[in-house]
DNA sequence: GTCTATAGCCAGATAGAC
DNA sequence: GTCTATCTGGCTATAGAC
């Protein structure tokens, strides 16, 4: 592994912990094992190493998103392949949404910069597909973007609050995963069953 | 207004949006109109302000989940009342969910020490209630956790994740505010409808 | 490329006048 | 109580040896 891979490594372990403004470039590098000064000599300050961090973040997850906006399955099938890849993938990178997620909450203006350049996933294609399916007497009539939110909070939502959900419902941590590999399925089950003609 | 209550409100509205590590005194005094050694006249240190603050937030949606986790009506009517009473009270303070999950996150020790008191929303007496329900066949077998789970995700992470959502969805500020009045009543009906007898 | 030492700045906190 | 001025520590960033 190279030292810059270390580096990127340790940043994304400690931002993903603390976010931008409660990192440390000295913890970075404790937790990179090197010196502080390499953190600079390799990503030239903290603002360009959290945005090599985030970047890559949001990248790893715009693809699944990017599948269910556009491809050519079945409003159903879409359903069920999202939340199945998205929980798969994230169970394994827990705190990528809430890292996200808080990101864009602090620091709107930087995101929103690459949330609007023409690689964006755009639901605008998903919506016209609901709202057909709707036509043809395939989903009841719903707001697919109500809809779309359905999706996206069950399945998002638990990681996101992951820490506030263990806490509330008293559960541990086994528990915790034991619940995700559930609703793998069960969101899909649940949201098509209510929505199907 | 007091000076003290000047701060505080100064002191949310800055803490809210750039949490306890990216707020900065002096602009919590710029925000309160007054000066930075105010804030430690009367809140001692930067901590101990942002702990009140927190408090109050916490304690401020606290009720409403103790509601229901303990009242004595039906699990039904229990969703019902609260994803509207949730709802109406987080669309005049869209920032407090994110917040607090953000602030868990970040901080989880100091957090949990007032989730572990005896104060705490316990779930436990819900979670009987539901299994008596569908012992009696007014709820279809389901794991209690999952439906609150459900329920929780449903409701809060529109507002926890408002700015993604916005983007993602392409909805507007107005948008946003009437899909969330029609979910005060949706969410519920599709959850009950999905495990009903 | 990797380190030590340090510059320079900024934010939290305090002293002290009024 | 409210202010101005200042101290102090810590953090980002850099200079410079090896």
């Amino acid at each position: 592994m190279t030292t810059e891979e270390k580096i990127f490594n340790a940043a994304r372990i400690v931002f993903q912990k603390k976010g931008f403004a409660g990192a440390r470039m000295q913890e970075i590098a404790d937790e990179a094992g090197i010196n502080k000064a390499m953190l600079h000599y390799c990503f030239k300050n903290k603002q360009l190493l959290f945005e090599a961090v985030f970047m890559n973040a949001f990248s790893q997850l715009a693809p699944q998103i990017k599948e269910i906006f556009t491809s050519g399955e079945s409003v159903f099938d879409k359903i069920k392949k999202f939340t199945h890849s998205y929980i798969s993938f994230v169970i394994h990178n827990p705190y990528l949404p809430q890292f996200i997620i808080q990101e864009m909450n602090n620091n709107p203006a930087f995101v929103m910069s690459f949330l609007n350049n023409e690689n964006r996933p755009n639901p605008t294609l998903l919506i016209t597909q609901i709202e057909k399916e709707i036509a043809d007497g395939i989903i009841k009539p719903v707001n697919p973007k109500q809809l779309l939110m359905d999706v996206f909070s069950m399945t998002v939502f638990p990681f996101a609050a992951q820490i506030l959900a263990k806490g509330m419902l008293q559960i541990s941590d086994a528990e915790f995963n034991q619940m995700m590999e559930e609703r793998k399925t069960s969101i899909a089950e649940q949201i098509i069953n209510s929505i199907k003609r």
